[in-house]
DNA sequence: GCCATATCAGAGCAAAAGCTCACATTTCTG
DNA sequence: CAGAAATGTGAGCTTTTGCTCTGATATGGC
């Protein structure tokens, strides 16, 4: 244990296990699942097909997730994160924009969010309520809801007497509820979901929906 | 497979096959398999797990249904017939009243069933996609959007201009969003969930939130 | 009572799914 | 290059689960 010549620096050397960690290797995974989910639906869900539709071995699956629902979990977490991030993106300020302007953007990045792989948003959706979920999952939750919060808050007099945090929401419920259901087959063209997402949205809000934002 | 004997009814004596079907025994099953899925999710329904919560034997299950899917259909269906008579009988117009005592109607009718079992409702939504729903299923759904139709309908010019159709499938999805936000513990008194379903209903079709109906 | 028919029970089977483990391969260090 | 550590592999073990099948029990007409 003890080191025997004092030219060796005292107590790092040996220490740095080599934590390689193949962030790719997850990342693959991930996308696998992904894959399955929007093909197969939760019935096709399995670590075998899951491991194999990646391209690894189901060990190798093992290596990186405890087990089944963690893949599902990390799932959820790369899309929470990713959506927060793009609200974040969308909600920054444009010079002598109305808030109305930031509304359309977040319209925007929803919309195409939940449309992109609309089977896989939609379970990812179901399961994001069935997993306990972890804190970095719960941090993006709550990001994006203080996004549309901030917008709201932007609104000032325009919409007063209103819980901000729970029109937040129901706003973000509201929205995914409409895309779902669009993304099912039942809805038509994205601009003409946009549309009615937002009359959804700026109804709500107790403003006129049929305005372009400045 | 000619009959020989004039005297005898040609083809219907002796069918009558003793149809009982213990219409019982199918409900029993169906509220042990609503039991399981409030209680333990879509983890926790198996045929087996139904069959005992329900107090009878596998065998006896699929002696009634062909496999596990149908039961979930037919508890998908009997959900839905029971929601739509539910929603017929609250859209009754009554002499003089304006059409938005039908709509705060309907909200109490929709807002008490999906709190009634919120696991169970949201599960059977989700299956509901996945599901081919059967006619009678897919007759009561539509019978939904039909009577929804027709309560705006009775609105007239308050609505110039808007899709009633689309309008009312937008509505069930809306609804159908907060509640089942609020079932998930997300949500505070029922009174308090219906005026913010009330303020969205309201809101998408463009007319005032508040205000009560006459 | 007696036979025919309908209904129910539950042991158990075959397939699927979650997961492990002994070994192979690659990568890093000296 | 040699050895060690990290990483990858997939056959196969264990448990779960959807379902079947043989036999037992209840019911109705004669």
């Amino acid at each position: 244990m003890a080191n025997s010549h004092p030219r060796t620096p005292p107590l790092a050397p040996r220490k740095r296990p080599r934590q390689r960690r193949s962030a790719a290797t997850v990342e693959t995974i991930l996308d696998g699942a992904a894959r399955i989910l929007e093909a197969g639906g939760l019935e096709a869900f399995n670590t075998n097909a899951v491991a194999a539709r990646a391209g690894v071995s189901v060990g190798s699956l093992y290596q990186y997730f405890p087990g089944k629902d963690a893949v599902m979990a990390a799932l959820v977490r790369r899309d929470a994160l990713g959506f927060a991030a793009q609200v974040e993106a969308a909600i920054a300020p444009r010079p002598g924009e109305s808030w109305r302007a930031a509304v359309d953007r977040l319209l925007d990045v929803a919309v195409a969010h939940q449309l992109d792989s609309p089977r896989l948003a939609r379970i990812l959706d179901f399961e994001e309520a069935r997993l306990p979920l972890d804190a970095e999952t719960a941090q993006a939750e709550a990001a994006i809801q203080a996004c549309i919060a901030g917008v709201l808050l932007r609104a000032g007099d325009d919409l007063a007497g209103l819980d901000i945090d729970q029109a937040a929401g129901d706003l973000v419920h509201i929205a995914r509820a409409l895309t779902d259901a669009a993304g099912r087959g039942e809805g038509a063209s994205s601009e003409d979901l946009k549309a009615r997402v937002r009359r959804a949205v700026l109804g709500y809000l107790g403003v006129a929906a049929n305005m372009t934002a400045t």
